[in-house]
Order: C-alpha cells, then structure tokens, then sequence
RNA sequence: GGAGAAUUGGCAGAGUGGUCGAAUGCACUAGUCUUGAAAACUAGCGUACCGCAAGGUACCGAGAGUUCGAAUCUCUCAUUCUCCGCCA
C-alpha cells in the first residue's frame, strides 16, 4: 500500500495518475489525510497524557521507597483520571488508525508515466514480437485433441477425481512437464537467481503481505480449519520470506526462483478461455522475484524481460509483448509488462509471463527494507514475474509444432525430455 | 495427539512489580595508540510513531487482563525444545 506522507505530499499527482486506471480517488485521498490528520492530532494528546501518568506513576514508586505512604495514596486518585482520559484516546487513536488502513487497502499503485489509458486488455500496447507465426497443415488440431491422441493429459480422469481445471498429466504428458520445470529453473540459476522450494500454504499475513488480501480472498483456495491459503503464485512466499526484514544493502539485488504448483479459484471463469489448458485451478509454474534498490528497480524490470524472451527464443515460440494499460494493470503493481505466445490451432495469442515491478507498494505491507547511505531503513523496491507458466506454453508446443509424423520437441527442451517428437 | 520446559536487542545472556529500552559479553562502527595489523583503550551501536526542535510515546513471541506502575503477576494463542504416541 502507499505511505500516508507520500499522499500527503502527492495527493494531486497519485490521483491524475490512478485516473489511467479509469478511477476517482479524490474522495478516498481527502479521507486518508484527513483521517491521518485526526490520527496524529490524538496521538499528540495520547503521548501527553501517557507522559504525566508515567512520571506521577514513578513518583509515587519514590515516594513510597522513602516510607510516605500518604503523599503516594494521594497521588494515586490523581492518576486514575489521567486514566481515565488515556483509555477514551487510546481507542479514539485506534478508531483513527483503523480508518486510515481501511483506506490504504482501497488505494491501488501509482501506475508509472509509461502505463497507457485504457480500459481492458484490448487497449495494451504491443512492443515487441519475434518469431514467425506458424502455418499448419490441413488437419491441424488444437492441443485438447492432441493431448487426447498421443495420450499426454487425461482431463476427464481430473474430473473424476478433483474437478474441472485439475488435469492429470501422463506419461510423455508428464515428461513434458518434469522437463519444463528442470529447463526454466536451471536457465534461471543460470542468469544468478537462486533456486527456492517454498511451501505452498501460506497464512493470513503472508496473504496480506503481497497484496492478495483483503481484497482478493475470493481468488485463493482456503483451508478455514487451519486458516491457510493455497498459494495462487510462488510469489508470495517467496516474497514474503522477506517480510519484516532489514536486508543488508550489499545483498541487493536478491534474486530467488521457484518452481510451484499454483491454485486458483478461477470463479466466473467460462467458455472458450477455459478450454483445455488455458485456464486450469492447477497449474505449474517457474517463478523469478527480485529485490531491489529502489534506484534499480526499473533497469532489473528490463532484465527480467530481457530474460524470459530469451526463454521463448530457445522454445522457439513466436510471441510479443505487451504493455498493460491501466485498466488491466493489477492492483499492486506501477508497470507490467505481458508476454504472449502465438498458438497456432487456436488463432490466440495466450498469455505466459507477467512481469511486474511493484516499486514500495509490497515493501510498505512487507516491512521489507535496506538501510540507505546514512543508515536510516528504507523501502526496498520488489518485482517479480512469471518464468514461465506452463500450460499456456505446452499447448503452444503442441499446436506449434504439430506434423502429420508427430509433435516436434524444440531442441533445447528435448535435452530434458529425452525424446525430441511425440508419436 | 498427550506431558513437561522455554520464548528478552545481530548473537549469547542477566533481569521476577517501581528511576528498565533493558546489565554484561561477543559481533559491528568510529577514534586513540602502531610503520601496518593485532591487542588494548575511548565512544557509539534496535524499530516505529508524533514533534521544526527540545523531547515524548509504544514495543522484552502475539493478544487480552490485574495494578498508580508490568520484561517481571493472570488468561488465551503461536512458536521452539525434550519425552511418549503416530507416520511419509
């Protein structure tokens, strides 16, 4: 969430700018400042009150050291009204508090200047694409029929033992998986980022920290036994491994991938975007989160998009990226970049990456920070992306790469499945 | 799942109702000394909020309570360790 000092300094810039998310947030602002205002004023008169009370309290611990009894009873009426008065603003402050963090929750991120206006993801703008759109034979299939002809997903047998959305991959299905997962983690520790294998529940805090709570419940599956969330991406624990830490600046940049299951409850989602693979409850996923030196953070966010094309270059994958405009830039995040690819059968651009750089918006809820060059902690900058996510990217290699012998593993990959065409 | 013990600053570890934000040691930072280093000595060394500042307030696992006053007493919860049970 933002810092209350940085609306108060900013308030006419944050809502010029939250207005590329097609949103008014002059009202919710003028609640904060105001709200913070009331805040700070009690907090004022909280502290004076506290204050008196402490030094009488430690009077009377004198007084009553020196034997006079009398004198400290005396005293003693005196402080219960200071009491009193400190218990009234105790909860005043704490109704003001509330207010303001209620607020915080309601405000998204400053999209950077760079964010075009629009209202959905019609409106992003493409910035870059590479790799010749395939042309496919006659009888070409979209990857549901293909998956069921060389026996590589069952998602009927998912059905029967989950539900829709939870596929079971078999045999060179699996490979294929297993494969992916080995190919993404090994090019990321490559590039320095170091391997992590988090939980996949997280609690409540954890799901406050990245911004999933309060207001995306609805998004993650919860166990209400345990009060547990099955994670919707790797980026939440991940990130929230630095939750209330102080990082040491020489550290930064910290760079951390994972490989993940991720569970999303999808609700509302139908028809032809939930076909097949392109929209699951359960699905695999590489992961890359950086921490950075809020001067850095822009430069690491081209690095990440430098790198995840790198990855499609070696799928051989023709993709583009994209953009967000601000109505389909998420909640948390100042600039986001899409990575699409191209699959063939369907005629559909499919996203498989999402790159985000979340500036101090993670950090403020985090309490993650570095210390600056006279030592005061700071915010760090956190940013992460989607290297890659696997079902989107399988059903383009198997659309792709359908011939009338079989199904082509690109090179790179086929070092990890040991098998270079599906038969 | 059952029984017991514990949880204090980066780490170790005192503190069991009063001037404790917290002794001491280690680590760390700066300085003195030294040709340099080590050692020794001196000083500094948590976080957040309020305040122009002086300064104030809060925080000793978390939350509630008792008290004029809580790191210290009570309750609830969490975590860790030991023993028993169960089990990849």
């Amino acid at each position: 969430m933002l810092q209350v000092p940085y609306i108060r300094e900013n308030k006419d810039l944050i809502i010029a700018r939250l207005k590329v998310r097609n949103m008014d947030a002059t009202d919710t602002l003028n609640k904060i400042i105001e709200a913070d205002k009331n805040r700070r004023e009690t907090q004022q008169k909280l502290d004076d009150v506290l204050a008196s009370s402490n030094a009488k309290a430690k009077e009377i611990g004198i007084l009553f050291k020196q034997g006079k009894g009398a004198e400290a009873n005396e005293l003693k009426q005196e402080t219960s009204q200071l009491k009193a008065t400190s218990k009234t603003l105790q909860e005043t402050f704490n109704t003001y508090s509330d207010e303001v963090k209620q607020l915080l929750y309601l405000v998204p991120n400053v999209p950077h200047e760079s964010v075009p206006e629009g209202k959905s993801d019609a409106d992003n703008v493409e910035i870059f694409s590479e790799g010749a759109l395939p042309t496919l034979h006659a009888d070409a299939q979209p990857h549901w029929e293909l998956t069921k002809k060389y026996d590589l997903i069952d998602f009927e047998l998912g059905v029967k033992i989950t539900g829709a959305g939870f596929p079971v991959y078999t045999g060179k299905g699996a490979r294929i998986q297993r494969a992916l997962a080995g190919f993404f983690l090994d090019q990321a520790t490559e590039k320095g980022y170091r391997e992590v294998q988090p939980p996949l529940l997280i609690n409540e805090a954890s799901g406050y920290g990245t911004g999933q709570l309060p207001d995306k419940e609805g998004q993650m599956y919860h166990s209400p036994v345990d009060d547990l969330y099955l994670i919707p991406t790797a980026e939440v624990p991940v990130t929230n491994m630095y939750r209330d830490v102080i990082v040491k600046t020489e550290d930064l940049p910290i760079k951390n991938t994972a490989y993940s299951q991720c569970f999303r409850r999808e609700a509302g989602s139908y028809g032809s975007d939930v076909r097949g693979l392109n929209r699951l409850h359960q699905f695999d996923k590489v992961e890359i989160v950086q921490i950075t030196h809020p001067s850095k953070s822009m430069a690491a966010l081209d690095e990440m998009v430098e790198y995840v094309k790198t990855l499609l270059q070696k799928l051989e994958l023709p993709f583009r990226i994209v953009r967000l405009c601000g109505g389909d830039l998420g909640f948390t995040s100042v600039l986001t970049y899409d990575f699409e690819v191209y699959s063939a059968a369907q005629e559909k651009w499919l996203e498989v990456s999402s790159i985000s750089n979340f500036e101090t918006f993670q950090a403020n809820r985090l309490k993650c920070r570095y210390r600056d060059e006279n030592n005061k902690p700071q915010l760090v900058h956190t940013l992460n992306g989607s290297a890659l996510a696997f079902p989107r990217i399988l059903a383009a290699l198997l659309e792709n790469n359908q011939t009338p012998e079989g199904i082509k593993i690109p090179k790179e990959l086929a070092k990890y499945t040991g098998f270079d065409i599906i038969k």
